[in-house]
DNA sequence: TACGCGTGGGC
DNA sequence: TGCCCAAGCGT
């Protein structure tokens, strides 16, 4: 059976009128007389966007570009303050492939990204949406993206009940069908700025939506329902010890986790395993060892975890523990966000240690 | 294919 | 509060 519905006219009509600004993307107004944006801008973006909301992303790209401004120097970066830059965004996966993908394409493709999805593929962070998204975004090429937004559109629009992840084939497949003949950039945009703002999982803004005459589930009431998901797993929590070991002259002992796995390449405390009962306390080094008394809560993607924190006061560490870093380069904001929660309880203490009625 | 991988905001 | 969610990718 054909599928003759198609909305791209009335998205495209709806987001010449709503698209909403950003600093990494040109208006349609201005598209439709033949601007395009930096593909640099298009695909620093499209990684930082990756499970990541808009409003978390506007300052780190504003900080990347800034001191980075074009893919040549952040091909040039230190591969520390590239990670000290994108702590706090999560993902850190995503921080050492961009890394990767802005070096072969500075050293092997002269600075300029390919055109094709076929291409980009092959770059290090750049899978199925985002190769369609700079394609479509950065090139004006035909490209249909399928992101979350675009999953949630097509899953009311045509009333899809299978649950998802099952029907995202199905879905990537009706996305396809609605493709315009031109424009594919802003038909991209519009698609998934009307799941941002209007088709949203809660609280939908059905009055609002350009295509709600076409719309089987408004038309069944059964859009905010969908789409259907399997349901996830509870996480289990975790727990251990962090140690945050102080010189006199303030300075702090970091260690860099290994690239590979959870908080790969970051610095952090050193850390006890993090098990599914109280760590037992092995200090790292024999010294002074002072528990405090709050704990940090913190959650990932696949568990909680309860992490005691424990300080002491030592002049030397083997090299293997990590490192110290002066009072003068320690920087809170180059921890990932757990480890800045460490660091909020553990400052306290030494500053209450530190003054003058403790003395 | 299914799982590992962060974080902050909303309700 | 605890759960869901956000412009996914790599293995």
């Amino acid at each position: 059976m054909p599928n003759k519905v198609n909305i791209s006219t009335e998205l495209l009509t709806w987001y010449d009128a709503h698209a909403r600004e950003m600093p990494w993307r040109v208006p349609p107004q201005a598209r439709l007389r033949g601007e395009l944006p930096d593909p640099y801008h298009v695909w620093l973006s499209e990684v930082m966007l990756q499970q990541t909301t808009v409003a978390a992303v506007g300052k780190y790209f504003h900080d990347f570009t800034t001191r980075w401004p074009r893919i040549q120097d952040l091909a040039a970066a230190q591969d520390a303050d590239v990670m000290a830059a994108w702590a706090g965004l999560g993902y850190y996966a995503r921080a050492r492939n961009l890394l990767k993908c802005a070096r072969f394409v500075t050293s092997n493709l002269n600075g300029a990204f390919p055109k094709t999805e076929r291409e980009l593929m092959k770059l290090p962070g750049i899978g199925p949406y985002t190769a369609a998204a700079i394609t479509a975004i950065a090139f004006d090429g035909r490209a249909s993206v399928l992101d979350g937004n675009v999953e949630r559109v097509m899953a009311r629009i045509f009333a899809i009940e299978n649950p998802l992840p099952g029907a995202k084939e199905e879905l990537r497949a009706l996305a396809l069908s609605q493709m315009p003949n031109s424009r594919y950039g802003d038909y991209a945009q519009a698609v998934m700025d009307l799941g941002a703002t209007i088709c949203t999982p809660r609280r939908l803004q059905c009055a609002q939506c350009p295509i709600r005459p076409k719309c089987r589930a408004h038309a069944q009431g059964i859009a905010p329902d969908l789409p259907n998901k399997t349901p996830k797993p509870k996480k289990p929590t975790r727990h251990g010890i962090a140690y945050v070991i102080r010189r006199d002259d303030g300075a702090l002992l970091l260690t860099r986790r290994p690239d590979r796995g959870l908080l790969g390449g970051m610095l952090c405390w050193p850390c006890t395993d993090w098990g599914d009962v109280d760590a037992a306390h092995r200090p790292p080094i024999s010294a002074d060892w002072q528990a405090l008394n709050a704990e940090v809560r913190h959650t990932f993607t696949h568990f909680h975890l309860h992490l005691k924190v424990m300080l002491a006061n030592a002049e030397t560490a083997p090299s293997d523990l990590g490192q110290f870093v002066t009072l003068r380069e320690f920087n809170p904001d180059a921890l990932p966000s757990v480890m800045q929660k460490v660091w909020n309880i553990a400052k306290h203490q030494i500053g209450a240690h530190n003054s003058p009625k403790e003395t």
